[in-house]
DNA sequence: GTCTATATCAAGATAGAC
DNA sequence: GTCTATCTTGATATAGAC
């Protein structure tokens, strides 16, 4: 399962990595050939069509994040903040090493907002574990909306945001959390 | 200067109503004639082409972002903090009364990222406001990406923040500035 | 599983009438 | 300032060979 990454998983990989640095709106099968070298004929065995290709970065973004959120949240067993932790350190580095952030979501948002539904039932559960396991939901909500800012802005290279900065932002967030008692 | 809307405000407010429904990759001249009740000739005779439709919205997003900042400053101008707060109210509430947030950002790094020149130089200026005018700069930067966090959330649905909501998290946004000292 | 070729359509943009 | 063409390109998608 994590052995060498298949086909499909490449295609996502550039998909991705077209959406930051020439925005959604450009992210095309053709696009697509020239960034993986695969025909146009190749790239439509794997994704049928481009609704097809946009739900699977969609539930590959979702993936990867439950995955790290799980190891943040074995990393932090004896935490009594974890669940909320484990959100936060998920949602601030997955996709991170890639220097690709959400071009999963923002590639859907601009492209057919209606596939944003099974995001939108997961964040909805991440609101409700967000509420049911803080003293202080709101102050939660607020470190949570942080997070994706912070994201999004590196995403648009509205800041710029090195790996130091990246860690003293998670550092103090973690901070915050502990702060909640 | 604010009478009646001229057309090419018009014109732009569809264009953010387009990206807010059906996602920045459809925002396009046919779709704007069919929203608008005006011919493509018409629009182009507005905005030469694309780009000048695109970074039209952008600076009229940082415009109104400025207006309203000025007049949150004002409203707060024996607050030691009103800096800071300036931004984050206006930042929380620019756009919002008519539900299309950043329709304008999104639209602009979907379509042609290097457009976002204006808002990268817009939004290090506000970094510096922040870095100068706060005893805590890196919570300031905190709750600047919260509130974009939020916007963001908010215009792709992915939570249901009613006004309500908005007005508690500003109340709690200030709650926090105000403990910088 | 990947390729070529092609059909079909939508988008940006131009020219010129009103 | 707005309109109706029309041109050109580029994008999705299909069909079928290898």
């Amino acid at each position: 399962m994590a052995g060498r990454p298949s086909n499909r998983d490449l295609i996502i990989d550039a998909a991705e990595r077209l959406v930051a640095r020439q925005g959604a709106a450009h992210l095309t099968f053709d696009a697509l050939c020239q960034e993986t070298g695969i025909s146009k004929g190749g790239l439509l065995y794997h994704f049928a069509n481009k609704d097809s290709l946009l739900a699977a970065m969609l539930a590959r973004m979702v993936q990867q994040f439950d995955q790290l959120r799980d190891e943040f949240r074995q990393q932090l067993s004896d935490d009594p903040h974890r669940e909320l932790k484990s959100i936060l350190l998920a949602s601030l580095n997955s996709n991170a090493e890639c220097a690709q952030l959400s071009s999963g979501m923002l590639a859907v948002a601009a492209n057919n907002p209606e596939l944003l539904e099974p995001l939108q039932a997961h964040v909805q559960q991440t609101f409700e574990t967000i509420k049911n396991d803080s003293a202080q939901p709101q102050l939660a909500e607020l470190l949570f909306f942080s997070v994706h800012g912070a994201r999004l802005f590196e995403q648009l290279q509205l800041c710029q945001h090195c790996q130091a900065d990246r860690e003293e932002f998670a550092q103090r967030l973690m901070t915050m959390v502990d702060s909640i008692n």
